[in-house]
DNA sequence: GGATGTGAATGCATTCACAGCA
DNA sequence: TGCTGTGAATGCATTCACATCC
């Protein structure tokens, strides 16, 4: 799995591939050729191939490729092989959507705990999860050797609760605060700006618009 | 405005330009260069002035870009200069954290509507809109002259949903559900997979990681 | 025949570097 | 001097086209 030279477009189409083959999976396809499983999200075959070839050899020539066995090397490669636990703070309505999500749990992402600043948020129970003060944050990362959070607090709090996550050893951010947060070099953030999402919509209908295909986020 | 030749990353990148001059507007910067302007976000001076130059001449040269002036710019290339009136399908979690989510009344987004399939839910208040029967759809879009809709139904409705919005006069959907939409070339589809982003995440964060900055999204 | 994997060729995006203006 | 806007140069991602294998 060498690095440093995989494109970063290819990185986030794996994810698509993997969706897509989850679909064809379901769908009791056994076998998917580069061009098929491109077209079905608006990639050419030769794109297809390139990218998964980043990752090693999956393919088999005259056959293509087996949907479950590729399905089991994309996780891998993602990383979502196996189960991770990850916190979340902000209980306000988005942090009480994504507690409720099912989508992360498929991906083997499990909510184990959830803080807030709000002491009137504090105690309450919210799905099977009690919401716990975020002064608990640092115990409890280091008991449940946690290293990935979901940040769904408001932009004004959001560089102070990530310095807090930084500060017990959090590696990875997935953050949806309009914000560009200041990290150091070892910590990832992803982010998800809706707003911003729903701008961009706005700009590609007026005359933007001439992507080939229908997907985005790219 | 000319198009086709803009590169759809700088088109990501506006927003966040747009993003961060609202920060540095709040905190009474008058006056911005390319380079700070970079270097707040992780992008090269050139970068900057190269990708707003696709849409005008926006700077002054030895001063560089007013702050307000170049937000009034960018809105208004966005699009987001006006008030849009958005609909909304599902209320589910989901749903309703996007309709108490403040972030898109500052980008000028009104939801004006919002529906669902589920009996039980439908004639429910919730903040001051009624959730309507996704039978409605047709009719108070045509009244209401919408274009733009978003999609947070489970993703075994969304393709039917998707194909009831378009088959109404909808186009643009920001699509919340991990699905590659299938729509015709006029309507822009503009997608959001929470989970995915997720994993993403989980990739970067083993050896994964390269960006030089912080952020994501692109 | 039908498909992959991959070097070589192309095309697109970013960076360089500088002319020109305040 | 300080900064923009932009052609030219570079570098990166995609596509082509073909050797290879089932």
């Amino acid at each position: 799995m060498r690095n440093e030279e995989i494109p970063n477009p290819a990185v986030y189409r794996l994810s698509f591939y993997l969706r897509q083959l989850e679909s064809f999976h379901r769908g009791d396809r056994h076998t998917i050729s580069s061009k098929q499983l491109g077209e079905a999200l608006g990639y050419s075959d030769a794109q297809v191939r390139k990218d998964l070839a980043y990752f090693g050899q999956f393919g088999h020539p005259g056959i293509g490729y087996r949907v479950d066995e590729l399905i089991h090397q994309l996780k891998k490669i993602l990383g979502t092989d196996k189960i991770s636990h990850v916190l979340l703070v902000g209980a306000g309505n988005l942090g009480r959507a994504l507690l409720a999500y099912k989508g992360f749990v498929h991906k083997g992402f499990k909510i184990v705990a959830i803080f807030d600043a709000d002491a009137t948020k504090v105690g309450r129970k919210i799905g099977d999860l009690l919401v716990r003060s975020d002064q608990d944050i640092a115990s409890v990362v280091a008991e449940l050797q946690i290293r990935v959070a979901m940040l769904a607090v408001p932009v004004q709090a959001a560089q102070a609760v990530a310095d807090q996550l930084l500060a017990v050893g959090i590696k990875g951010i997935l953050n949806f605060a309009p914000i560009a947060l200041n990290v150091p070099g070892d910590v990832v953030v992803q982010s998800v700006d809706l707003a911003l999402q729903l701008e961009q919509l706005s700009f590609r209908m007026t005359l933007g618009d001439s992507s080939p295909g229908d997907e985005s986020s790219l």
